[in-house]
DNA sequence: ATAAATGCAAACCCTTTGCGCTCAT
DNA sequence: ATGAGCGCAAAGGGTTTGCATTTAT
């Protein structure tokens, strides 16, 4: 109803030509606001208080559909539950602080390089990967398990 | 019953005074002998290969055991459940080919050392991480999806 | 008008757990 | 003997799905 101005999201699926529901328009510019990894329960959350007539098992089809069309990307952060983040314009990787839950991004050329000679040296070709690093304030060593 | 030659795995329970059921040394056995990345259901099916009384219940729970001792390693390859190796002696990360399922086990030095030096200039202390390398073989670009 | 999308609740898959029985120590 | 471990079946958490209803086109 609101007539607000068409999220990025948005945007491409409608030029995708989707059928764009009211519960698509929301979850499209939830997800296009979103600066962090929300996982699906988190999703719901924020577009339920846009419009509460939006069902969890929306957001889990949505979401299955925006990654299906490339439009978000999922993540397996080791917590049990998918995140979603906007597909990012630039690769990325990411940083997790295991104490807080935190999760930064970061970027590495070298590393990215090493891989494809790693793929490559072993026959392959390189079509995706997953990097991910663990870590732990530098200031609070001791305190916590793992 | 049999009396086989203890698994490395059941030597390390047993130097940990852990009680050793059969069930146990079955399971630790099939994981000493495993070279691959078995999942539980996997790991139960050998087990009840040795000895048919044996409930996954109890491969779950031993699972569990051996990961917070430090036996096994558990790793998630994107398909949902939980694979497994034993903890192996030098580390390495994982290269696995889409189509076929294969895991191929590699290591990179200079990554570890990048990984660490990312995880220090952002003011963290690395204290685990996940590199997997997901794969096509060279020679057949383009019969697949993703 | 009509096929596609939604909401609800049931079903699914992997994993965990409560409980009474069994077994290693 | 006795507490830890087991099997069973039920429960849990995240995710998917069948079906009747609603909605975008």
């Amino acid at each position: 109803m609101a007539t607000r101005p068409m999220s990025h999201i948005e945007q491409v699926c409608a030029d995708k030509g989707m059928k764009m529901t009211e519960q698509r328009r929301i979850i499209a510019h939830v997800l296009s606001e979103a600066h962090d990894h929300p996982d699906v329960e988190e999703v719901h959350r924020r577009s339920a208080a846009e419009d509460p007539r939006i069902s969890i098992a929306t957001v889990y089809r949505t979401m299955r559909l925006f990654e299906e069309a490339g439009i978000v990307k999922r993540h397996e952060f080791g917590d049990g539950r998918a995140r979603y983040e906007e597909t990012p314009a630039t690769h990325h990787d990411h940083l997790i602080d295991v104490r807080s839950g935190k999760v930064i991004e970061f970027h590495n050329e070298e590393i990215e390089r090493i891989q494809q000679e790693i793929a490559q040296a072993h026959g392959y070709k390189l079509v995706g990967h997953r990097l991910e690093l663990y870590v732990l304030p530098l200031d609070a060593g001791k305190a916590t398990e793992e």
